[in-house]
This record gives C-alpha cells, sequence and structure tokens, in this order.
DNA sequence: CTGAAAGCGCTTACAG
DNA sequence: CTGAAAGCGCTTACAG
C-alpha cells in the first residue's frame, strides 16, 4: 500500500541501504546519487515508516512525560501548561515527539510508565513534578532509563532542572521585610513536595538574618494547591489575626488567597508569589510583585537535558546533569 | 539484551506463534499452555516491544492530539486542562496513549501532523479546536485518516464532538432576559473560531425572540482570548455605556472583564459565561452563575468516538459520527 | 562510494 | 489446539 524504501529503491536504480544513507544524510553518498534518490522521494510520495525505523534502529524520536497524580489542581494551576509550551518547543526543535502518560491514579500511571519503558516507546522520560517515595521514579531510576526531573528528586544522581527555591523565597521575603514589613506569614501547600519545603527554608531564614523572632502560627503548611483552600484561609486570617504581608508559595492558591482576604477584608494585604510566566497579561494579578519562576525555561531546559542524558548513554560517558533556571522579583 | 518472545518461546517448549497468542489471549489457546506461558514470562520479566508490534500489526494504539496554535492563551484557558483530562481518562481506560503535536506555529504543527500520518506514528488524530479554513484538518481529511474533531468541524462528514453553542447562548441569554435584563451585551472573541458565531447567533435569536431590537453596538467581537482584552473592554463599557448583564463567550476573557469592570465600577453587573468544569472549586467565580459545558466529557467524548471510526474502519463501515454534549445552567 | 545479507521482535495466514 | 514460515519496513555491519 504505502511507498516502501525498497519501492524507492527500485525506481531510483540504487539498493535500499542506499536510500536509508540519503534520508539520513549520510556524509558517504555522492552528491549526485542523493539528488537522484531524493527526486523519486519525492516524486513516490514516499515518508518513512517510523515504527519499522524505531525497531531496527533502536531509537525512537519520542519523549515520554510523567505527569503527578492529577485532579484539575495540577493541569488547573498555570505552571503546568507554561511547562508544556518550553517543552513543546524544545520538542519541535529536535524533532522529537511528546507522549503522555495517561491515568490519574499510581496504578495506571505507573503502568503506562512501564509500557512506554519496556516497550520501548519512549528514548527517554521527563518528570514534571518532585515527590518523596515516588515508587515511579524509582522504577525507572532502577531500570537505568534516560530521565530528567522538573524540581529536586528524592534520589541522588538524576538530573534535574529546578529554580533555587530557597533562594527564591528568601528574594521574595526580603522584599516584603525592606518594604517594612515584619509579621509575615507564609502559606504553603503540600509538603510532600519538595518544593514547598524549600521554600519554607527560604522564608525562614530570611526572617533569621534579620533577627526576626518568628514561630510556628506565621506558618500555614499541609494544604493543597486550590484556590478554595487560599479563599477560605485567607478569610480565616483576616478575621482573626493581624499579619503585615504574606508570602504565598504558589501561585494558584494565591489567586484565592487574595480574594477571600478581599471579600472579608477592606485593606489590601501586601501578598508576593512565585508566577510561572512573565504575567503581563494578566491585568488583574498586576497589583502585586512576584517572583517568575520562569516555568518556560524549566521546560525547556528540562527536554535540552534529556538530549545530553541520552546521547551520554549512547557514548557510556558519565556525567553530572543538573541546572538550575533563574528567578527574578518583578514589580509592576 | 531484552527477553524476547523467542526466549519465552524456547523456555516453555512452545512456539513464539503460540506465545503471540497467550499474549492476545487468544480463545484457541488451552488454558494449560495459557498458564505455563505466563508462567515463564513473569519467571523471565518479558515485556513485548511495542515498535515491532506496531510494525507487524499495523496497529499503534497510539492517539494523536492535534493543538491550535498556540500562545499562553489557549493553554491558560481553563477549557485545556479538563478537556485533557477527559481524554487521559478516556486513554488509560482503553489502554491508548496520547501522543501532542509540538510546534507553535503552522509550519512546525503541520509537519508533526505529517510525521504521524505518514509515519504510521498513530492510529488516529483528535483536534483540539475547530477553525475555518485549517490545512492541518483538510490534509488529514484527504488522507482518510482516521480523526474527531471537538468543536464543529469545516467540512462535512468529520466525526465531531461538540457543544450545542447556540443553543447553549440563547439558554444562557434568555436566563438574563427572565431576570428583567433588556439591554444585554454580548462579549465575544476570534471570529475565525466557529463556537464564537454559533455563541452569537444563539444570543440574537434569544433577543429576537422577545422581540427586542439590538444593533451592533450590543456586540463585542473580533478579539483575542486573553483576560487582559477582557480587562480593558469592561473598563470602557463601564466608563461609556450602559448595559443590563452581558453573556461572555469565553470563560478566561470573562475572568478579565470581571475584574476590569470592578476596578473602575462600584455596581456589580451581571455576567454569565461558559465554564470548561464544575466550578465549585473556585469560590471567587461562584459569584455569577454559568453555563457548564462539561469539556470533560467533550474530551472523554472525542476519544471514545475515535475509538469507534478506527474500528468502523477496519470494517469498512460507513457511519455518521457526531455527538452533541449537555450543558446546564448552574446557580450558586 | 555502493550493495547484498542479516536482523530488529513481533504477527499472520496457512497447514496440520 | 499448535507450529513453521514468511513478512512488516527499516538499519547496520561487512564486503568490495
Amino acid at each position: 500500500m504505502a511507498v516502501t524504501i525498497k519501492d524507492v529503491a527500485r525506481k531510483a536504480g540504487v539498493a535500499p541501504s542506499t536510500v536509508t544513507r540519503v534520508i539520513h544524510d549520510s556524509p558517504i553518498i555522492s552528491q549526485k546519487t542523493k539528488e537522484k534518490v531524493r527526486e523519486v522521494m519525492k516524486e513516490m510520495n514516499y515518508y518513512p515508516n517510523l515504527n519499522a525505523r524505531s525497531l531496527a534502529s533502536k531509537k525512537t524520536s519520542v519523549i515520554g512525560l510523567v505527569f503527578p497524580d492529577a485532579t484539575d489542581a495540577f493541569y488547573q494551576n498555570p505552571f503546568f501548561p507554561t511547562v508544556m509550551r518550553g517543552l513543546n518547543e524544545a520538542g519541535a526543535k529536535s524533532k522529537y515527539s511528546l507522549l503522555l502518560t495517561t491515568g490519574n491514579d499510581l496504578e495506571s500511571r505507573f503502568s503506562s510508565v512501564q509500557r512506554m519503558v519496556h516497550g520501548r516507546q519512549v528514548d527517554g522520560l521527563i518528570f514534571l513534578y518532585a515527590r518523596q517515595n515516588d515508587p515511579i521514579l524509582e522504577f525507572v531510576h532502577q531500570q537505568h532509563f534516560p530521565m530528567v526531573v522538573i524540581g529536586q528528586p528524592s534520589i541522588e544522581n538524576i538530573p534535574f532542572v529546578n529554580n533555587r527555591n530557597q533562594q527564591m523565597a528568601k528574594d521574595a521575603t526580603n522584599y516584603l521585610l525592606d518594604k517594612g514589613a515584619i509579621k509575615i506569614g507564609f502559606i504553603g501547600g503540600d509538603p510532600e513536595q519538595q518544593f514547598i519545603n524549600d521554600r519554607l527554608k527560604g522564608f525562614k531564614e530570611a526572617l533569621e538574618d534579620k533577627h526576626i523572632t518568628y514561630d510556628d502560627s506565621w506558618v500555614f503548611n499541609d494544604l493543597s494547591f486550590l484556590p478554595e483552600v487560599g479563599y477560605d484561609l485567607a478569610q480565616y486570617i483576616a478575621r482573626e489575626q493581624s499579619f503585615d504581608a504574606f508570602v504565598v508559595a504558589d501561585q494558584y492558591v494565591a489567586t484565592g488567597f487574595k480574594e477571600g482576604w478581599k471579600s472579608v477584608s477592606d485593606s489590601v494585604v501586601p501578598v508576593i508569589t512565585f508566577h510561572a510566566f512573565q504575567s503581563n497579561e494578566s491585568p488583574f494579578l498586576r497589583m502585586d510583585p512576584y517572583v517568575n519562576i520562569n516555568a518556560h525555561e524549566l521546560g525547556k531546559g528540562a527536554l535540552d537535558m534529556l538530549l545530553e542524558v541520552i546521547e551520554a548513554e549512547d557514548k557510556s560517558e558519565e556525567h553530572v546533569f543538573q541546572k538550575y533556571v533563574d528567578h527574578e522579583i518583578v514589580e509592576l
């Protein structure tokens, strides 16, 4: 049915192996042969069968993306689409396709990843999250399968791309301190997520550097990443306590937090949070300064790094792969 | 290196073809043989090579997802993650993987789709958007490649899953009319997108049914799907004109619209919009009623339909595939 | 610079 | 109910 490499070879009067070499632009083929073969390929509307190629070459040009257990909470978070865009862009540039893990619970996600790895469906994997005791991460690592984690992996020597979360939160807290705030609240999230702990550390460090005495009542942690959680929490805090300002560890929570605050208080409370992207397109978020985490770079950097990991593996080279993406405080 | 079907066959004392049949749970194999072979597979930690399977069977168990030209505008819109979740869920259930088109401009998206189709990388495609004069859609259609569009395709006889956009907007407008509103504004979007036109039609129909005379100044169309556009527009309208209420055709625009309105006016203006999901998790959106478009069902329905399309093609059956997903007005 | 041959790891008629 | 053989469409040493 479809035109194969043999058909092209016959019509061009060369061997199939020559056609392959032309497709891959091998330097050992003469210019003349290349032109002839290319002409025939165009004429016959030839396209290589990628399954055959993958089988023979043991390379797929596909990267698998591992998502967290996800309800809408993850997908709705602006972090997700922005990282995706970075991955997408880098993938297009390097001619790699992206395959998604399916399933929302651990079990189906795990079997989805196993299919990819054992079935040789992908050349490597990118984890879009980092959490403690992740059986999927452990499995892939133990298989010595190429991977990169976006975030801080809980196992050593796993390649990763991350922000400097501790420094970032420290900078954010110092920003508020410099503005004169003293009693600053920290609105955290799921402490299973490493970045929450890192940001909390940076928050505390900033206070300690300034010799400000704080206690646990300044920290609101162990909550899920949902706007309504921020909303309810803000209402509670606004009614019961007094703070000068807040560091909110998650952007999605912050949207709810600000709304909740407004709903019960006339005073505007300074909030600083961490944004997945330069949000000049969201004017109603413009009111507060924020830390730009450059999520787009996280995605792009992860894919580019994975390609290096794969290449290094082919050459059996040992490397340490890790990269930190810069952040910046944006005032509007 | 990896265990193959031959290794299993040898150890189990059967032919490779028998192993294949056991893997696919063929009814013609004896229970005894099945048990024996399965035992050996487990023992040897055997997993099928999916590339080899795809090459031999001409089936990939992979579905390709075609995204629109995308900046953050699409990805940030809540419609996107909610549809994804529906696709993801249906994919997990039917053991299909999802492959993404990469690239943000037409050219790279097109070549990405061509790779999928010609390279036999996927069994079918799902378009996550519907727009006029889409060269990618035309290409896939002309190749007679299985596909489903989420939205209203501009070409006839292409399978699709959609909302009843016209009826939906009519219901929304009637809702406002029933509340006593008379002068109602319509905030649209990109008229290249079919659903915007359909919603505009429904809006007009509702007014006409009630014999309300309106003119073009009630309709704000031809704008991009961004909150800041809604924001600026709301500020402009709130200052210059008087409306009783608004139908906002896009949820993402609506978030900006409401904020913009608040920023210059003390009066709360009734707004009804169309939500991708039951947004009980977003309390600050709770203030207004909305139409739930069931985007999760759109995704799930599209994938399920595509599987039927593929099956029908295998049997060379002719079918009309189209499905409308229900909507409902939600008051909080 | 080019070709013939073997092989990648499955599946699918066909035969018994 | 099971097996032997051919084939899916590429790539990769090897030989010349």
